[in-house]
DNA sequence: AAGTGGTCTAGACCACTAT
DNA sequence: TAGTGGTCTAGACCACTTT
């Protein structure tokens, strides 16, 4: 059935990322099935030509994609399926903002606070003490997509107060190009409805359900520096994923 | 400030685990900061007496975790946190089945039902072909949590059908322990609220925001062997997760 | 005892980037 | 040219499992 192929000295691609193709095509056309043995290491150094460092790398990229799995003293083994592996991107939510040029974020409000209860304790200050408040609106297409309620610390002596001032900060986040100031943070992903005002500034019906991206960054010293949520209409925004051997790696094959 | 920490040749850690966490611990100190240019791989070998190899493969961990990137010629340098780079995973929705014993799965109705335009569209089927419609409610400490709709194509002559039947069978999925004969699937996860039955079944208030999560797998062939979605209840369910470096690890260091 | 995965070495050679 | 990351070798030694 599947034509054997060797390893392509002369190929620009790496001997053991065709390795792992090699064994993932092997898995995936059911040649080996979950729950069986692959061959030992040292017969795959054979079978290949490669050294045993090489064939260890190329399993370990497969154990990494969870394609296999392996116990010491008895061997490598294909996984079946399962779901606890699985894990969602936020690719369908920052494609929002990177994908098209046609996102616009539009900044409906900046004001000095000062903070609640609820405010003092995620940014891990005093009641009363000052805040930054920042309200956006992401405009997909001109049309209001997501609505971003920000509180910052209000610290003239913390650098990431200027630059998240700006209506643009966002975009740095989102590519992994911009803030450096900021080594951590904590997500969180619920559903909830629109409310009557949250609504009105979405152009969207009211109860609409939506989901609700929590979010707290710290500073390198560990201290919260921003907490705020998007909200996004539930009815344009869907995250999707694949568990398994994913149909479209057959072709492009896995990147290095 | 952090004091210097050598590679413990005599501990049950490998050196290149020990390395990721020295590496890793001086990021997350801000001794190397975002966009700095960490030591070159010799000086690193040179500092912590070990061969290339071992440095580079403590470096490609750094990578796949998201901490550092190389570049050919000019050298490895630390990531600022990035939310394209960020992932959810199913461990808050998986560990209803798996985390205590006490959830109980209740099957609702499994019956034979002729398949409409989607079921036959979703299953790859002709129009009223016989699909097999499988509904359950899995309860969380005697509270109904999430019901589930699951559509599967009738073939006798295919062994999932018998397996699925059961009504443990979803462990097997959860945990990676049963089913052999599912290939991949395909996975989305949206927001819905609670119609009038959905919202009886799960003794839940009607218009309750919910998460729905779709499911398709295939067979090694590709071909759909079930459709179905998870009904979960906005209230008791919240997907976390964090971005850089976060405040745990720092305890326990990485695991191999 | 034989076979398996797991770590590690001390180099080699290559491709790329900066100077 | 010198320095950087990237791949690869041909072994060695160890821990573990099976027979």
């Amino acid at each position: 059935m599947g034509k054997i192929r060797d390893i392509d000295r002369s190929s620009f691609e790496p001997a053991y990322i065709q390795l792992v193709n090699i064994l993932r095509d092997q898995i995936a056309s059911g040649e080996f099935r979950p729950g069986q043995r692959l061959p030992s290491e040292a017969q795959l150094c054979q079978r290949y030509q490669v050294s045993p460092m090489t064939v260890r790398r190329a399993i370990n990229i497969l154990i990494d994609r969870g394609l296999v799995s392996t116990a010491q003293g008895r061997g490598t083994f294909v996984k079946p399926i399962e779901l606890s592996t699985v894990v969602f991107g936020l690719d369908e939510f920052t494609g929002i903002f990177t994908k098209n040029a046609d996102t616009k974020v539009r900044l409906l409000e900046v004001r000095i606070v000062k903070s609640d209860e609820e405010i003092a304790k995620r940014l891990a200050i005093d009641v009363s003490d000052r805040a930054i408040l920042i309200r956006r609106l992401i405009l997909k297409e001109n049309e209001p997509t997501i609505y971003h309620k920000e509180y910052l610390v209000y610290d003239p002596t913390r650098p990431i107060v200027e630059g998240e001032m700006e209506v643009t900060a966002l975009y740095g986040l989102f590519t992994g190009t911009g803030e450096t100031a900021l080594k951590r943070g904590e997500l969180a992903i619920e559903v909830t409805v629109l409310d009557e005002k949250e609504a009105n500034l979405l152009k969207a019906p009211p109860m609409l359900p939506a989901f609700r991206l929590e979010h707290i960054f710290y500073d390198f010293d560990d201290r919260p520096a921003s907490w705020g949520t998007f909200l996004c209409r539930g009815d344009r925004l869907r995250f999707t994923t694949t568990v398994g051997l994913s149909v479209n790696t057959d072709e492009k094959d896995i990147r290095i």
